[in-house]
DNA sequence: TTATATTTTGACTCTGAGTCAAATTAGCTT
DNA sequence: AAGCTAATTTGACTCAGAGTCAAAATATAA
């Protein structure tokens, strides 16, 4: 009985995971406007209809789509905030943890970048709002977090509005992502490597808080080399 | 002969401005995807099909609104870069050029996003793409013009990689929009003032590079005043 | 094996972008 | 002004694709 339910539950999530994943997959190559639901269906081998048993919307699947990769984005920085070492050198090793994530998810950005439309979050489910609202937050007190370690260990001055650091965090990266990814710019300035960008634009914006530097100089790369061996070994965006 | 044909450029082009401004408005409020064009040419009193003689599709028609923007944007920017004073003082002109711009075009962050679709440029027109190129060109241009004189006037480090401030310069301020819009971010954090976010960010950035800041406090208002006074005297989103 | 409940399906509807043959209007000539 | 031709404008139509739901398929119970 009970038995039964647990099976299909399993069942029913299992399916869904297949889903997300033949979703982000094709989000990734075709983005969200060409994203074909038939062709999704065809891809998963379930009919049209058994999409809409799980999903609302074709936004509501996108949405999860997303916050499925927001949760593995928040696993990597809380992997770059438990590294040892100043909390500069966390606050790096959290600016890897983006160059892994968007290697790994680069669905990610594209689909963000629908979440500031409002007609995408009126054709979506309460729940997933909710279970992105959820990952949001895990990311936002990971930033706050370290950002309040920082002041308390003097690498930070004292009284530097704390939200105000985590947001400028976030606007650098997400920013750095749009602009070195908008094909009209990327022909004007010459193209630089979107992960090297997104990393150093966050360094000057950590230092433009005051933000107690790793040495003075601007490339300790045996350093880099040792964050990202240790926590992402398996990187392939890493430019020594 | 010529007259007459004079007449109806000059028509056409009038008619297309009217598009273009009704178009801006339906955008800020519905965004792409709720833009319908049936509506549009209801609006601006002409049929579908004289809205396809001017634009080739949907998208087409809302880059030229994203470029009639950004040519707004650039001219506002202009303005600041002209404005008397520091290399730094001028750069927080250009800031309060974005923050004017934001404001009298509320539409163009939402369109600037879709500019990452691969499927946008895929369905615009090559003359557009140009239109759109070229004014991008003159913001990078412009931007880095400012990195270039503060290197001369020993505002900024020499040997600073002019191209990477101006990015990410740009990162920061098309970030701040978009995370400080994304509407499940304003409830976790604290909603703050767009505007007041994007500058702050700004400035954090320049001092990030280490511009020569304007004076060592953190609330020089007093120029402030006198620079959105000067430059932008309508302005409603200047908080003093 | 049969009856009933649950799950899955894909043909269908409906919306809205994009088209094009027909209607309208403008320009020219007598 | 009337008649003719060329240019312009139109809106009913097509078509693609999101979303639906009655019917088919399958699982469970008796």
């Amino acid at each position: 009985m009970t038995v039964t339910l647990n099976r299909k539950l399993r069942q029913r999530q299992e399916r869904e995971d297949l889903i997300l994943e033949h979703a982000a997959r094709l989000l990734a190559r075709d983005g969200f406007q060409d994203l074909n639901l038939d062709e999704l269906a065809q891809a998963v081998e379930y009919s049209k209809g058994t999409l809409y048993l799980h999903f609302k919307t074709k936004e509501d699947l996108v949405l999860a789509v997303a916050t499925h990769a927001l949760r593995h984005r928040a696993d990597l920085l809380e992997r770059g905030a438990a590294y040892p070492g100043s909390t500069r050198t966390r606050a790096r090793a959290m600016g890897f943890a983006c160059c892994e994530f968007t290697a790994t998810h680069p669905e990610f950005f594209t689909v963000e970048l629908m979440l500031q439309a409002r007609s995408f979050w009126n054709r979506v489910s309460k729940e997933r709002q909710d279970d992105h609202a959820t990952e949001t937050r895990r990311v936002w007190t990971l930033l706050n977090r370290v950002v309040q370690e920082a002041m308390a260990a003097g690498d930070l001055p004292v009284n530097t509005p704390m939200e105000d650091v985590s947001l400028s965090v976030m606007a650098v990266t997400v920013g750095s992502h749009c602009v070195v990814t908008q094909p009209q710019l990327r022909a004007v300035c010459g193209l630089s490597d979107p992960a090297a960008a997104m990393l150093l634009h966050q360094e000057r914006m950590l230092d433009g808080w005051g933000w107690k530097p790793i040495v003075n100089g601007r490339r300790p790369t045996a350093q880099d080399r040792r964050i990202c061996k240790d926590l992402f070994p398996n990187s392939t965006w890493f430019k020594a």
